[in-house]
This record gives C-alpha cells, structure tokens and sequence, in this order.
DNA sequence: CTGTAACCGAGACGGTACGTCCTGTCTTAAG
DNA sequence: CTTAAGACAGGACGTACCGTCTCGGTTACAG
C-alpha cells in the first residue's frame, strides 16, 4: 500500500564513498583507525548515514574487507579429489593469513565480533560459512565416493582443518608456514579415509 | 650493592585490592566493565597505581583471570595413557569454555590481545604455553612408548586439539557440546596412532 | 555564499546550563571549585562542549562573572562634574571588591590570567577597558572645560586612580576602606587641575 | 630537658640544593615548571624534605626569588631628596619589572599567593614592606622638613606610587616603559607638596 | 508541477574513558 | 630524628570517539 519508493533514494554514492575511505583507512592505520568520525570525515559523508545503512564500523570494515575476498570462497566447485579440494580452500586461507595487511584486518574484526553478536553473526554467516559450505561439499562427495569413513563427524573435521589457522592467527604461538597446511591435511586425511 | 628496596615497596594491599574488584567488575558486567577507571574507584586505588603495575586493563583481568584458573593448567602430571592424558586436558578447557562467565572473559582477553602485542605475549606464555606444555609431555611419552608414529608433527597435532575449541568459541559458528573433546579425540588418535 | 548555518546551531540551553552551573560553583567553593569537569557536571554538558566554546575555565568564569557585573561599566554617562564622575567610578569599583565573594572571584582570575594569556587580554579587554574608556570620557571633558592641566598624562593618571584599588585588593597590605576613594581622589585632582 | 640537638640535623646541603634547583627551574620554564615534584628530583632531594621545610612550592620560589634580589629593598638610605628617595625606589622595582624573566616570576608569584594566604603574608612581608618602610621614611623626613603637607595620607600616597606598577605588570594594559616612574613622580609630587 | 517524505552533509551534543600529571602523605632503609 | 627514594590515593586535565540530535538543503515520487 504506498511504501516502496517514496521520498529520496539511498545515494549509492555515499555508500561507495564510505567503503572506498574505509578501505583507505584499513591499510593505513587498521581498524583502529577505521574509526566511524574518521570514515565519515574521509568520504565526505555524515555519521548518521553510516549508521543508517551499518550496524556499527566493524560492519562497514567487515563489508570493505569481504568485497577484497570474494573469490576466494567458492575456488573449489570442480571435480577436485578430496586432497586436492581441501589444499585448495585451505592454502588459499593461509595466503591471506599470511598476507600481513589481510591478516591484520581479519584478526581485528574477530577481535571486534567477540563484543558486537551482530558483526560476529555477519562475519560467520558471509566469511566462514562459505568457506565451509565449500569444504563440506568436498568432504561429502569423497563420503560418497567410499574414500571418507561414512562415520565421520564432518564438522569436526572441518574444524580441524580450519581451527588451527585461525588458532595461530589470533594466539601467535607458532608461525603460520607453508608447510601447515600439508601437515594438516596429512594428519586429517589419514584420521578420515579407510 | 643498594638500589633495591630503596623507596616505599609496593603496597600488596594495594594488589590484592585491584585484582579483587577487577574480579567483582569482571563478574558483572565483563571485560568491558572492568575500565581503569571503575577499578581503580572500586579498589579505592589511583589509577597511575594500576598503570604502574600494569601495562593496560587486560593485564589485570588476565592476571584475575589466571588467580582462577590456576589450577587447570597442570592437571597431568601422572603416568596416564595417551587418551585419559588428552581427555583431561581438553575436557577442563572445554569446561571452562562452557561456563558462560569464563567463556565471555575469554574471549574479550583473546579479543584484547588482538590491539596489544604485550598482552597477547603475556597470554600465550601464561595461558597456553603450560597447557600445551602439558599435552606435549603426553605426546612425547606416546612417542617414546611406541604408540605414537615418531614422525608425527607434535605442535600440529597439538592445533588440531585446541585449535578446533578456540575456534568454535570465539566463531560461535558451532556448539561447544560435551561430545565435540571426545570426537576430535578420536580422530587426532586415528591419525597419529600406528 | 553557503558555508555558515550548516550542521547543528550551537545549543543556546547549553551555554546558559554552563554559565550558571558555574555562577553556583563560584559562589560556593570560588574558582577553585569551577573545575571543567564540575561545571559540566553540574550543567548536565559534555567537556568537551565547554571547550568548543571556551578556551579555558578561565573564560568560562570570566564570562559569568560578566554577566553579572555589566552595569556598573558604564554608570558614569551624564554631564557630572569632575569629582562626581571618578567618584561615581572608583566607588562603584570599591563597592565590588568589598563585596567578599566578588573580591574573591576577582583576585582568582587576575591569578589565573597571569599564566593565561589568552585570559588576561579577555579580562584587560572587557573588564578594564569599559571601566578606563568611561573615566577617561570623564577627564577628557575636564581637560576641554579647562577644569584640568592640558600636558596632563590620562593613562598615568587613571593608573594612579585604579592601580591603588587592585595593589590593596591583591596584596592585602591594607585595608579597601570607604574611605580610600576620596583620599585618592582627593590627591589626584591636586595633582590634576590647575 | 633535652630538646634541640636530638637526631640527625638539617641537612644545609639538601637546603641549598632545593634553593639552586629552584633557580634553575624558574629560569627555564617559569613557576610552573617548578613543582615540588621537578624541584625534589632535580636537587636529589626527597619531596617530603620540601614539605618540611617551606609550606609550599610558592615559599620555595618566593625565597629563591627573594635572595636574587635582596639589595633592591634598601637602596634608600641616605639623606637623599625627596624626588631622589623615590626615584630610586621605583626606578629600582621597575628595571626589576622591566626585566621578562623577573617579571614573569613577579606575576606568578602574586598569582600563587591569591590562593595561599600564607605565601601571600610572607610576599606582603618580605617583599613589599622593605620597599614601603624605605619609602615611607623618605616621606616621613620631607614631612619633618615641611616640604610635604603635613595632613598627606602617607598610605594612599605610596599606593599611588607602587600601585600602578603591579598594575600594569599585572594586567598588561599598557606598557612598563622609562616615563613611567616619572610621571608618576610628577603627579604625586604635585599633589603633596605645598 | 507541487507537496511531502525520506534522504543527505555538517557538525554540535551528552557521555565515557583514556593516559598523564601533580599534590601532599606515607613507608621504607640508610645515616 | 632527618634524609633520599619513591609508592600511594586522589583528582583534574585535555583528547578522542561514541551514538544521537538538529539543522538547512536535495531528490524523486504521489497527487
């Protein structure tokens, strides 16, 4: 009944001028300069905008940050052997970790995520689900096959895979070298095929 | 000699009062109550006292947090297969990470230690390392005992082992249910047992 | 054109808040008391809204002292004689400074503007300067009715009319009597007219 | 009943060394880089030993001032002329105020003492009775020899003399130059002689 | 083609916490 | 009993952001 499109539209200029500063602002000085006075100051736009179409700055850097890495989510959709699919999906999350801008960035929303539930919704459902989504898929087809134990607790095994990466990430208590994933993958492997 | 104990010593009074409101603060209303400010009001205590002692607010509340969970860290210290050794270890972290208060603390320390070198440092020497200590005795006597492969990657394993419980808790993207130690239990033994 | 009135007007209710949080701080607990974080307490106003508008606290006391002592400024504005006219000044000068909340006030903001540079010209602006401009209209008119000695110094004289009252005022070394305004005046117009 | 001469006695030494850091302080930065905190550590000395001794970081840079310039209070003591007498005496306190570095501890000086009556007692004591007593006595002799009326109210007649000096040194509202003493010599002679 | 609703930039606002500085008191050990 | 050292409680400082608000002005659909 009259709801939809009255009165002025929202400019997809502001927005695009919003994620290009945060974007700026995140390498310069990382979130904590990703500050919402600072993003507005920079794209030449007005808080209250911000905070109409974002939650809150981890949202906006959330955002910013998933547009730079959209690709990498869905890399594996052919048929891929399980060893080769997982490598995959999990070489390309140590390249980013291992990019130190990208790593930063990602350690600090989680970081923010532990004290906003939204963020911490937003950044499972759109960053790690995916990723997930993708490795299951891998891992099912090779239950399929008869390479994977039927029995297998696949999400366990996802987060054996996944779990140490970001364990490193955020802990530093050991480095995050090219071997970990081949180690990784070797360890589980050899837990989840007959 | 002198230098030493030249000056009024440090007031342990003093200490204890900041590390027992911080506790109280922490139990109310989290890490984001326990401000400088409100302990040092709480402790009745200056604040420069607090940044004297410590480097920041996540010092104190890791300390308080240690003061705790003392105990935790070196359950195993008695000739006990591999699996009763492992079960034990994950089992308490597991406990902890289900007691809602200990969880959330948790994760804001982990959060904190993302923007604060030092504070990440103090909390993977204080927090980690003698659990990690702990279970790597385990491996290593398995190792010796003939019942783990010798070529096994003892820190990847351990990730593999806690990796997955840190993970869940600070991604919220799975439950931490009282099956999940049992199952990455069963898998790591599959993969590194002859 | 374009570029004033944009974003929000200065809230006129905040700086009326402020001025007479801190009228009541003066009158209780004099400068000392109208501590920025007082005055914005007290006013229900951020500090940082008090330093958008005011340089220092000094400003801020400046201002409601001001306020309340516009009057007496400008008394002097009808066709009196010589002798009425600085009579009518010094008195009204004297009256305040034995009044022992304003003689108060005003010791502590001459003291404040001693490290205030910013201050002291505020307070020798509109503080002394009315007072000056009015006494000096007052011997002009002397000079040009022939009443005083053409080659006489104006400054030097209304130095020596003023200077005594904030010399007591200040030091304390005697007293600001009733009667110390006609024994100046009584020896300046010696000095004075012909 | 054995009373003095117990324990360890003032240390001259610290008295000194608190006196010359003190100077030193003032000369650098003024009466407010003279805290009791950068006093104590520049002369070595404990911050309690201060307090012992002077009630205030005011006393401490009062008597540092005060040694500076104890020769100026007692120029006047020969059978000089009336103009002679005070000539001497204001040209004496001018040069002192037309000296930045004297000045400017003058003006904070005064500043302190308009909220510390004790230091405000010792200044009105030690600095401006010296320099009044010399001058009232040049007074006193010209009334006895009949060259000043003998009805002059010898107080207010000293105010004008001393009173506009502070009060420009104190408000800046125009300038401390040579003519000054002068003109108000000239006025003031005027007004008490026959 | 005019009214009006939703948007926009700017930026002021009340708040909260920060980390620093200094005060005046105290608690040691040394002399 | 004084001293140097220096820790202590307290309190104000001036700054930085937060998230909300109030302006004047713009945009675009609805009547």
């Amino acid at each position: 009944m009259a709801e939809s499109g009255r009165g002025r539209p929202r400019s997809e200029r502001s927005r695009l001028a919003v994620l290009s500063a945060t974007a700026d602002l995140l390498i310069e000085g990382g979130l904590a300069a990703a500050t919402v006075e600072a993003i507005a100051a920079r794209a030449g736009v007005g808080k209250a905008t911000i905070y109409k179409w974002w939650p809150s700055r981890g949202h906006v850097a959330l955002e910013s940050f998933f547009t730079r890495h959209a690709a990498t989510a869905t890399i594996v959709d052919r048929h891929e052997s399980l060893a080769d699919g997982l490598t995959a999906q999990l070489d390309a999350l140590l390249d980013l970790m291992r990019n130190p801008p990208d790593a930063a960035l990602l350690r600090e929303i989680v970081a923010l995520a532990q004290t906003d539930d939204e963020l911490r919704a937003a950044f499972t459902e759109h960053w790690l689900r995916p990723r997930r989504t993708a490795v299951e898929r891998v891992l099912r087809a090779a239950v399929e096959r008869g390479e994977v134990r039927p029995d297998t607790d696949i999400a366990v095994t996802m987060d054996q895979l996944f779990g140490p990466l970001y364990y490193r990430l955020l802990m530093g208590h050991a480095p995050l070298d090219e071997s970990l994933t081949a180690a990784l993958l070797k360890q589980t492997l050899r837990a989840i095929t007959r």
